[in-house]
DNA sequence: CTGTTAGCGCATTCAA
DNA sequence: TTGAATGCGCTAACAG
């Protein structure tokens, strides 16, 4: 910057102000060192403003994973809008553990962000203790609950539990099973719908769930273990669509007509309120427009909005009907 | 810092040792400070220690869109690899486009990251002068060519649409089609398709390129326009997975069987060598593998390594036979 | 409208 | 092994 001052014949200060504040420099004076800094190359170091003016301008967001499109379309319509506004966002992918999260978040404090976006709502006590003090904007997506650190955007997955047992049970379904990663999101839709279908009467409900990644494999072994196990469910709720489309594999090879004879239930569908996949019922979420609720909520704390408590986002159930 | 230190009963200066370079102090020492530290919950300022240092400890990341798996499953392994190493990565989605990404490239670089990960090897003049001016690690990925910045990581597109070509004009197809999006690396690969399958015989490939998002209506629109006009393809390469997702539908719609009537070629099949879908033949390419290598390569640039020029990494034809 | 002074929070480089 | 002075590159606040 002191070069470009030197060359254009100006204060180091009248260049900031051409670059930061245009309106405050005389229009030649800010022509004639805007074209200096061109002809230059120069590019002011943002970390330098950053350390005078206590404004980082840097997003932080924390959540599983971006290998997984219920995330990654989120994270692309967050950043997208962040980028807009004039932030760059720094991803840290956690991978489900909250060791991993606090780590993570200790280090990218250090960065100082003006906001934060983490996922979910369950975070360890460090976390929220750290948080609190900070007094950052942060915005917890993907989820909502009651003990709110700041801003929520999500959705109840209780409540997706209880609209998928309500929905199918009333279509008669009777022989539930679920399959699935013990991701603490599914867990809850999973055992919100166990809790209302013993309301409805049905008491029995095969589960297969493991610690591993959300691949397709999980599902194919989900459903091999059940059929293997003797179960015979009409109906699969599964943790994502990815465990959903092993689930379906399975079925194929096995020969069991989908959605005929086994009905399977997805989550994510990204694609907003279209099928992605032959046979398959998914419960559909807007990942895109969840981020962008999300990148607006952030910009209005960012901007010194008030805290906004919770934005309830939808969720649609999608059903694949009988041929 | 200077809280920490005052609290400590020290210097500022034995503050960072401790923290920075703790072999440096005195166990004693050490430990107090430490101890003083956690207590307080100080965490340093990173942005001023590299002001200080002249080293970020960050990593820039431009692709085109991380809502696609083949470009998040790289980044979540690159990420991964790179935050266990020290690094934190900036994430930036140019979109496709060359324009965008010169301007997220400026902003960006205003940060002064120790290194940059850049999708592909087209680059605007302007870019490629800056980067080379900043002499700053550099890994293209995704895409070798001859006009290396510094190092490369990926493959030949051009390679591809000659082993897809090879692959299938042997097993005797010869009515073809192209379906998909006007991604640069995507059209490569159909160029060289078809000027491969002129060299062998095929002279008339149909084309069917939108310039929108790669979304699965791509693929039923593409499809269903190639029906229309009365072409009778035998196998359809489309420009990735998604597409082809698309193609499928529509063929089922249409009640054509996939793989007897018409074979449907994707690109991209992140789940390493398993066939993802059902009746899909695809070009597998091991998303997370080269995300690794391209995390490798640029950690060997940061640590002073000198340049590698290119890394090849693989990619593999499945082919979905009739049944 | 422009320049000067001072300091953001840390680490390098000496000296003790 | 520890501390003091200095500067990294920029901007807030003030003076002119």
């Amino acid at each position: 910057m002191k070069d470009v001052a030197l060359k254009a014949g100006v204060s180091v200060m009248t260049v900031s102000r051409a670059i930061q504040r245009p309106e405050l420099v005389n229009q030649a004076t800010r022509e004639h060192v805007l074209e200096v800094v061109r002809s230059m190359g120069y590019v002011p170091n943002i970390m330098a403003g950053a350390l005078a003016t206590r404004k980082s301008r840097l997003v932080a967001i924390l959540l599983p994973t971006i290998a997984n499109s219920i995330y990654s379309i989120a994270v692309q319509s967050i950043i997208g809008r962040l980028s807009a506004a004039g932030y760059q966002s720094l991803v840290g992918p956690t991978g489900y553990s909250p060791e991993n999260e606090e780590l993570l978040l200790d280090a990218i404090l250090g960065r100082r962000p003006d906001g934060i976006v983490l996922t979910g709502t369950l975070h360890t006590p460090n976390i929220r203790a750290r948080l609190a003090a900070l007094r950052i904007p942060v915005v917890e997506a993907w989820d909502l609950s009651d003990a709110l650190l700041d801003t929520q955007v999500g959705f109840s997955h209780e409540k997706v539990g209880i609209a998928v047992a309500d929905h199918f049970h009333a279509k008669g379904y009777r022989q539930w099973a679920v399959v699935g990663i013990d991701d603490p999101r599914a867990m809850r839709r999973c055992h919100s719908l166990i809790a209302r279908l013993q309301e409805l009467g049905v008491s029995q409900v095969q589960q297969q769930i493991f610690a591993t990644e959300a691949t397709w494999e999980v599902g194919r072994k989900g459903l091999a273990a059940l059929l293997d196990a003797g179960a015979r469910p009409q109906v699969i709720f599964c943790s994502s669509d990815t465990v959903a489309l092993g689930v379906l594999a399975e079925a194929a090879s096995r020969k069991i007509a989908v959605p005929d004879e086994l009905a399977v239930l997805g989550f994510g569908n990204i694609s907003n309120g279209q099928f992605a996949y032959p046979a398959l019922s998914t419960v559909s979420v807007n990942a895109q427009e969840m981020g962008h609720q999300v990148a607006e909520a952030l910009l209005r704390r960012l901007e010194g909005g008030s805290r906004e408590a919770q934005v309830d986002t939808s969720f649609e159930i999608l059903e694949r009907e009988s041929t």
